[in-house]
RNA sequence: GGGCGGUUAGCUCAGUUGGCUAGAGCAUCUCGUUUACACCGAGAGGGUCAGGGGUUCGAGUCCCUUACCGCCCACCA
């Protein structure tokens, strides 16, 4: 295991960061040590997350990118922090996705058609797709830095997910939770395949309404005296080439015409079909002065067609209505589908059949304007749903599918009650089992906020979710906490899942089927065996339509009821074998995607076998994703790991916005909008990538990243990432500076002594403590999954407080041998904590300057205040722990800050040469004056001054340029353009009486004095003296310059 | 039609239970290449917090309402 570092870094670090010269060297070592690989057997609590496994349909885009980043800072983090952290990687198969893409290529380039092929044959080619997108991908990912245990790297179609796939399958089938069904399905005629609802996407399109007037049986009179005679009826339609489907016409009953034409029937045109007029109360009454447009459009009369409308097919459940399919599976107008040919011929509708259902409207439309049965024809804009793959509109299409009922309790039903019950506004995240009490990282901080808050505090002893029993009832928790209600709208809303596709790409449906008949007792004596020995299981009446309905549904044209299905558990190849040879043939439909990637958090643990990584990860902590497979991925893992191990597959599900690009739109290759993480990873390294996305993962729902052409490489980019690059050469430089200062040249120069505190500067205990208050905030930022408030922080602390004030402070103590031990301990112990704290987020760049510290200076930390446990790779090193605060420290350096400010400022306004000294004078009463003086040096060396006179006597001298700051007065001398100052104060004390007077105001306020809290009422009240006093001065001053 | 986000500086976004003069990065302007860093440093300017109303001593924050942008669900007569 003891493997040496590949090339090291070079003695000297370049001033520049270089992330190529970097990264592959971090990569090699973690990989080549086996650094992201974990066994259940490892040390520490678990921590488990599963990759949403990307499809194999193309690479990687920057949505994943943000994706993976706050996976791997999880993970990391938690791996630091001592956990058994796990991160599961894979790919998913994508059916219907994967399978288009291959096709259109396949047709680009071989001019073929997918149904010129076997299947095995285009399965081939589409597994070579699948194989080269997979190692894409991974590259990607590691290229990033994801510190996925490779080890366990899966795919929902391999060995091990596929048996899972079976196993489920049958245990749902076994339990009668999957049933055949004859339904309307979304069908997408392009790739002749049911889609579910969620696939389906609304478009608005512009369309017409057709006006038909179907001619009555006979005529029927509308008014007692016989008046007027009716003699056709006239439907509104914007599909009139369904109306060869049609077999009831429908009023609603309170329709003042009802009752005239009840019992009636109309000669349907076309195919002369005798069809009657019912009554249904989901007919929309005419209005033409209605809001709803419906009422505006409608003539009062429905034309019924159960086969190729959902609602129609409603109908005609409720009124017992014959089907007629007038559609073959590619959208052409046919007969062999449902159509009876002697219909078909009555009427001569013959030359519709073959016509495509676009061609099939404009001919009926046609037909009907010839036979002066076209009223009119008025536009009308409606939202058609389209195939969110071929993106063809989608027909109502009545076939034989595979239902998964998850309208059962024990799925639906149990992933409604995992909901979390105060999901309503706010969460609380999950315990880490293990973490908490006095031990824990970050125990300070987060007891103190959790406590200041209404959030019930991190509970060490609440098991973790769903280990057994229900005690994963009410577990699952939201991130933001309002996607809890997506969830749960659409748990209770579901409808029963079609889990069948018409695909090649997929795991093939594993029931075979067959029409005993002469033997069907020997079958089921035999399939009877099978089942109790759990080797197979059958339904016997797979066409009865489940529901009040089956009679009618029975009523199929084919009628053929005896047919059986045979669902056969993993691993049973003799059934197989046995079911084949006695006429029994596999069914030729694939499962939905979301079968396989539902089974996810299982499936890549080991199940069904009862694996050690499977009783150890799962449940796996977090889920991490966008918004948009909530529903469609989310709520199906629930549901099954629920079902199958009764325990939740996750207890926490963190949810991050969607990236889009300047102007709002979502990425997407025909947009040309895209930007491909590599090409950031080649332009602004991998951390500067990941800083940049996790500093801009906020708790909205959508991020904007301007995209720009980099017109260097022609490649998309986004000035967002150069935030991220020149962090990562601020804290590349930053640790450069630190182990010039720390080498051993510099050691010699210095007394070698431990750590001790009281020889410390202010600034020293100011950073240390500034330290300790970011690792508390990161912690807390990383429990609540706030991504950007971690990076935030790190950069805040790191940039402005370590950069900007300690590094430049500690300069003149770090050349006086007296105090340069004391402030090389502060240093060391202060970068490599802040390389802790940052690994997860900039991994490569914090590791590998990390080695460079253990090289310059092995021994570091500051024993209470800031440990440094060793650890020769920093992603195994010890997460920090929260030491103690320095309060003192903590309020003076600020100070100390303000009047440096105020000196700065004054140069600047003056124009003062920054390498030119000046002079000042400071007039602040005692204990202020005693601060500054204390660390003059500090504030000569920051503020580029000589501090002549400090104190609550010291004279204003004359001529000089004058600013306050932590109430003192602060004098700049030989600044002596008088306009100038005169303006400057002219200008301030009009800012102090406008504070003046809006203090005033409140103060006077009686209502504000006794109900404002008291400590704000004395803050105000101080204030308004110190801006009264401020405001004397200043008029002294300007009285001065005359 | 139902639900949910968003609207804060030129741009991208923070702003935690209402409480100091509303912040950051980029961009702009001024000064500066001081021995960690010009992928830098010091400083400046820039906001009626979408509009309207309400609650409150006090509203960017809570409530109502309007407008616009976007997402999800439902709906093809």
């Amino acid at each position: 295991m003891s493997t040496e570092l590949p090339p090291e870094l070079p003695p000297e670090l370049p001033k520049a960061y270089d992330p190529k010269a970097v990264e592959p060297q971090a990569n090699a070592v973690w990989t080549e040590e086996k650094l992201f690989h974990a066994e259940p057997t490892d040390p520490g609590e678990p921590y488990a997350i599963v990759i949403p496994p990307p499809n194999v349909t193309a690479a990687l885009h920057l949505g994943h990118a943000l994706n993976n980043t706050l996976q791997d800072i999880l993970t990391r983090w938690r791996r630091m922090a001592g956990d058994n952290a796990v991160w599961m990687p894979g790919t998913d198969h994508a059916g219907i996705a994967t399978q288009t893409v291959v096709e259109k290529r396949v047709l680009a380039e071989e001019g073929k058609r997918r149904t010129e092929f076997q299947r095995d044959e285009f399965v081939a080619k589409i597994q070579t797709w699948k194989d080269e997108y997979e190692r894409r991908i991974t590259e990607q990912l590691k290229a990033m830095g994801c510190s996925c245990d490779w080890d366990r790297q899966a795919f929902t179609m391999d060995e091990p997910r596929a048996r899972a796939v079976r196993e489920a399958f049958f245990q749902l089938f076994k339990d009668g939770l999957i049933y055949r069904g004859k339904r309307l399905v979304n069908w997408d005629p392009a790739t002749q395949t049911a889609l579910a609802d969620d696939e389906v996407e609304m478009e608005e399109i512009d369309g017409h309404f057709y006006y038909l007037r179907y001619p009555l049986e006979h005529a029927a009179e509308i008014n007692r005296d016989g008046s007027y005679l009716f003699s056709y009826v006239t439907v509104a339609t914007t599909r009139p080439e369904t109306m060869l489907g049609d077999t009831a016409i429908a009023i609603n009953p309170r329709d003042p015409r009802a009752a005239a034409l009840r019992g009636k029937k109309v000669r349907l045109p076309i195919v002369n079909r005798v069809i009657p007029i019912i009554e249904d109360d989901y007919v929309v009454l005419p209005d033409p002065k209605s809001d709803d447009p419906k009422a505006q459009f409608a003539t009062g009369f429905l034309k019924v067609t159960p086969a190729h409308d959902p609602n129609d097919y409603e109908i005609g459940l409720r009124h017992k209505l014959p089907l007629i399919n007038v559609l073959a599976p590619d959208g052409t107008i046919s007969d062999q589908y449902g159509w009876p040919k002697d219909d078909v011929e009555a009427g001569g509708a013959e030359e519709f059949l073959g016509l495509d259902r676009f061609e099939a409207r404009k001919a009926v439309v046609e037909w009907f304007k010839q036979n002066n049965l076209l009223e009119n024809v008025k536009p009308y804009r409606h939202s058609v749903g389209h195939s969110y793959r071929s993106h063809v509109p989608i027909e109502p299409y009545l076939s034989d599918q595979w239902y998964c009922k998850v309208t059962d309790d024990r799925l639906a039903g149990a992933a409604l009650r995992a909901i979390a019950r105060e999901q309503s506004d706010s969460a609380t995240p999950s315990p880490r089992r293990g973490e908490g009490g006095g031990e824990g990282q970050g125990a300070l901080e987060e007891k103190r906020s959790f406590d200041s808050t209404t959030r019930s505090p991190l509970s060490p002893t609440l098991s973790p979710a769903g280990r057994g029993s229900k005690d994963w009832e009410g577990q699952l928790k939201f991130f933001p906490a309002r996607y809890a209600k997506t969830f749960q709208s659409w748990h209770e809303n579901i409808r029963d899942w079609c889990i069948s596709r018409q695909l090649w790409w997929g795991h093939r449906i594993p029931v075979w089927s067959g029409s005993p008949n002469e033997v069907a007792d020997t079958v089921e004596a035999q399939l009877n065996r099978w089942a109790s020995e759990g080797k197979a299981d059958y339904q016997k009446k797979p066409f009865v339509h489940q529901g009040d309905d089956s009679g009618w549904a029975a009523r199929d044209a084919r009628g053929n009821l005896l047919e059986w299905f045979v669902a056969v558990a993993p691993g049973n190849t003799g059934v197989e074998q046995w079911l084949e040879k006695n006429g029994f043939t596999q069914d030729p439909d694939v499962l939905d995607t979301w079968f396989s990637s539902g089974l996810w958090p299982m499936s890549t643990l080991g199940w069904p076998e009862r694996t050690a990584a499977l009783e150890k990860w799962n449940p796996t902590h977090t889920l991490c994703t966008a918004r948009e497979i909530i529903t469609l991925w989310v709520g199906r893992m629930v549901m099954f790991n629920l079902y199958f191990l009764d325990r939740l597959p996750f207890t926490d599900v963190s949810i991050h916005p969607m990236v889009q690009d300047g102007e709002g739109r979502k990425m997407s290759k025909s947009l040309g909008n895209g930007v491909d993480p590599l090409d950031i990873i080649s332009s602004h390294g991998a951390d500067a990538m990941r800083f940049t996305l996790a500093h801009m993962t906020t708790q909205t729902q959508d991020v904007r990243m301007p995209v720009e052409r980099d017109p260097k490489s022609g490649k998309n980019t986004s000035p967002k990432f150069d935030i991220g690059r020149n962090f990562c050469n601020k804290v590349w430089n930053a640790v450069r500076f630190g182990i010039m200062n720390l080498s051993d040249e510099a050691t010699k120069r210095r007394s070698d002594e431990g750590v001790d505190e009281s020889k410390w500067s202010l600034a020293d205990r100011w950073i240390v403590s500034r330290f300790n208050r970011t690792v508390a905030a990161a912690n807390e930022a990383l429990s609540n999954y706030r991504f950007d408030q971690y990076a935030k922080t790190c950069y805040d602390f790191f940039w402005s407080d370590l950069c900007d004030w300690y590094l430049e402070a500690i300069k003149p103590a770090m050349r006086d041998e007296k105090r340069a031990g004391q402030t090389a301990h502060v240093l060391a112990a202060v970068l490599d904590g802040s390389l802790r704290l940052m690994h997860p987020m900039i991994p490569f760049i914090t590791e590998t300057i990390f080695w460079k510290l253990n090289e310059v200076r092995p021994k570091r930390g500051l024993p209470g205040r800031l440990e440094c446990p060793p650890s020769k790779r920093l992603i195994q090193a010890a997460w920090p722990k929260v030491g103690e605060f320095a309060e003192a420290a903590e309020s003076i350096f600020p100070k100390l800050q303000e009047v440096v400010g105020a000196i700065r400022n004054l140069r600047n306004e003056y124009k003062v040469d920054p390498k030119k000294s000046v002079t000042v004078t400071i007039i602040a009463p005692a204990e202020a004056a005693r601060q500054i003086t204390e660390n003059r040096e500090a504030v000569e060396l920051l503020g580029v001054c000589v501090l002549k006179q400090v104190g609550p006597d010291a004279k204003a001298p004359a001529k000089a340029s004058r600013a306050t700051a932590a109430g003192a007065e602060i004098y700049v001398e030989g600044l002596v353009d008088e306009a100038g100052e005169g303006a400057r104060l002219a200008k301030r004390r009009d800012e102090v009486v406008k504070s003046i007077g809006a203090m005033e105001g409140r103060v006077a306020n009686a209502a504000y004095v006794a109900k404002a809290p008291p400590h704000l009422v004395k803050q105000t009240l101080d204030q308004l003296a110190e801006l009264k006093a401020e405001l004397l001065k200043l008029e002294t001053a300007l009285a001065k310059l005359g």
